[in-house]
DNA sequence: ACTTGACTCTATAGTGACTATAGAGATTTT
DNA sequence: AAAATCTCTATAGTCACTATAGAGTCAAGT
């Protein structure tokens, strides 16, 4: 059985580019061709794809479903590795979302000085914004944490 | 009195390569230069990095708070705008926070599925990766949505 | 045989909010 | 005067894609 890349796309519910983009950065094999030069596809891919999306409907990076997935090839290994690679990512999502709710605090705080006044000067908000009574970043760091 | 970029970073808490980009996008307007054309700034702009970086702090993005400081700006407008800005940056923050709380029950779920078995090939973590019984995308979208 | 349309190919640039680097010039300190 | 520090511009890289251009492939219809 082999498919092509627009029919892996639906069965994966993921673009025809990013397949190419996860072929590019060695997250699947490279495919057979066909002699039009088309990738062929067979069941393993779609498979790995599958798990692949899953991972990342996860919000796993591409980098954490590498590794999941080069455990994954070598099944002999230990399986505390993967239950290590979990854990971290739940507490990276578990840090995210305090961080969201502190930061939500922040915002509805500001809302609340917004006392309806007329113009723009008067706007209790846009001075709480001006105020800046920290420095060093809050709890809310989102970048370059791979 | 006129600082130059990296008292200003110090002050804001902001790296001084950062300041030159805000500058680019336009956030901070183009300050005097010295002979040596070296940017000098004074008290307005030490002032309006600090709103940007605390808007950022918010996680607000660029035109958020390019928005928020044109109304700044033109401080005679209603305050209405600001309010809408503000009521929908909370929004998309709590939608945020729930998406990420529904995903972590998910990832929670999957780390009970390792009964602690010696190989990889037997841990329930990667065959629950494997079964994607969702195709289109939970309700975890993070990308270009702005 | 020819055309249409849908699909596929590669390569490149853009997104957001920066970060990192190279190579040069300015200023300050020793 | 030399060394250390700061600043300048310009460019490329990050992440996980998305968008575009321009060409080639294939099946169906005329």
């Amino acid at each position: 059985m082999e498919i092509r890349i627009g029919d892996l796309a639906k069965r994966s519910g993921c673009e025809v580019v990013t397949i190419r983009y996860y072929e590019k950065e060695g997250l699947l094999p490279k495919p057979a061709r066909s002699g039009g030069n088309f990738r062929l596809y067979g069941e393993a891919h779609i498979e790995r794809l599958q798990f692949i999306r899953h991972c990342r409907s996860l919000e796993m990076t591409l980098s954490e479903i590498r590794a999941l997935l080069g455990l994954r090839d070598n099944p002999m290994q230990d399986c505390g590795e993967v239950n290590t690679l979990l854990e971290a990512h739940i507490q990276q999502v578990e840090m995210r979302v305090s961080a969201l709710l502190q930061l939500k605090r922040h915002l509805v705080d500001l809302r609340e000085k917004c006392s309806g006044s007329r113009s723009v000067e008067a706007c209790g908000i846009l001075q709480g914004l001006g105020n800046c009574n920290c420095h060093g970043e809050s709890a809310t760091n989102s970048q370059t944490s791979g």
